[in-house]
DNA sequence: AGAGTATGTTTACAACTTAGATACAAAGTG
DNA sequence: CACTTTGTATCTAAGTTGTAAACATACTCT
């Protein structure tokens, strides 16, 4: 699954990318038209998120470049500008999304177009328990659990990279955003909590001087 | 399948027309009433999109003209123009369409009021209540429930993502129109008001930090 | 093998964020 | 002008999340 991004803002950039990564997904990266276009022309994205306002190229001739390859678009379009949102949909977004936004709410709506374009899964099934993306809850045989954010956040990630021994480090970025700074227990005390919450207290392995694994069948 | 599109502004005409075919719809186009009530006397369609404000002939005026002809119509009006919704949707029109739009929102809506009408349904149901929507009432068992129109619009909005957890920015924007500012309690207390008049306390749930979720059996 | 150290777990709690409740004012309607 | 609707302000309740500190376990090195 991979995403491209096309921002100029390196700031929104970084947020955007925070967000994809923690969310599981692949991306690439292109601060303006000229570079997208390229890259678009050597690969295939599953979605693309894209800048209206872009030195040299803009988005909206980019989105006609883009639009016979019937690639999912995201357009970025600053507040209040509706002739644009309406100008960018006319041809042929797919959804838009207005600066400044919460990256959650982003992700949100990118996970609702790839599912639309039938590339997204909607419900994760592992061990004994099932996540339902769409309304983000997991249930456990007949019970629902009750996870916070942050507990659901950290768990749809170990999902994603399920099978993989994750280094703390990484799973702090990932999951809570970018530079959380030093040592701390805050990531070992949301692995507790789920492993309580779910009763994954054999599934959720420590790996020892590296951080946490996921173990479960492919 | 052939829809009439009675639209002045250029952009949004396109936008519509690309989108219809996109899905697979017939169309034809009119610019201003006059034409469109041409068209019609000459015509059957199966679906008027119909702008309000137009030259000439003004929406209102046409709409007059279509409704004995059993027509569905579905009107688009500019964000925030309650007052219009509810003129509309009295004039005997089957939906509305906030400007500017998602293209899947209103292929959603047109394709739900064919489909209303081919299978002559109108009424949504959704656990012990029933929506009909042709002309804007919630049932509940014997009664009727008095709901203003804001939260009928809320209600609908939600009834028409069920199961999904919509982000609080999201539902006021696809709900409101589009730029509200900032923090506000405004959609908390219209929730609380659709839980205390339809007694669905257990049915519209709290996402905390994200928004709110109607759980209904799809 | 066993002491010593590094690393992970547990518990309790305080700070903070978010949602609900209530009262009320502004705006629109008949 | 009475009445409904809608949004704001404000307070309260509830939920979330990180820190600190005590405790337990795993690793290392002799």
């Amino acid at each position: 699954m991979s995403i491209l991004i096309v921002e100029d803002e390196k700031n929104i950039a970084l947020l955007i990318q925070a967000g994809l990564s923690r969310a599981g997904y692949e991306w690439e990266y292109a601060s303006d038209g000229k570079i997208a276009a390229d890259k678009i022309e050597n690969q295939d994205y599953d979605l693309v998120l894209l800048d209206i306002m872009l030195p040299e190229i803009n988005g909206y001739e980019l989105m006609e470049y883009i639009e016979p390859l019937g690639m999912p678009v995201i357009f970025i379009t600053a507040k209040g500008s509706t002739e644009n949102k309406i100008k960018g949909l006319r041809m042929g977004a797919d959804d838009y999304i207005v600066k400044p936004f919460a990256v959650d709410e982003m992700l949100a709506r990118v996970d609702a177009v790839l599912r639309r374009y039938n590339k997204g899964q909607t419900v994760l099934n592992v061990h004994d328990i099932q996540i339902d993306t769409n309304i983000r809850k997991v249930i456990k045989g007949e019970n629902t659990i009750n996870l916070t954010p942050m507990e659901y956040e950290l768990l749809l990630y170990l999902v994603r990279n399920k099978n993989t021994a994750l280094y703390r480090e990484t799973i702090v970025e990932r999951v809570w955003g970018i530079d959380i700074i030093g040592d701390s227990r805050t990531l070992d005390l949301h692995i507790q909590r789920l492993r309580k919450k779910l009763d994954w207290h054999d599934y959720i392995k420590t790996v020892y001087r590296v951080g946490y694994c996921l173990e479960a069948l492919p």
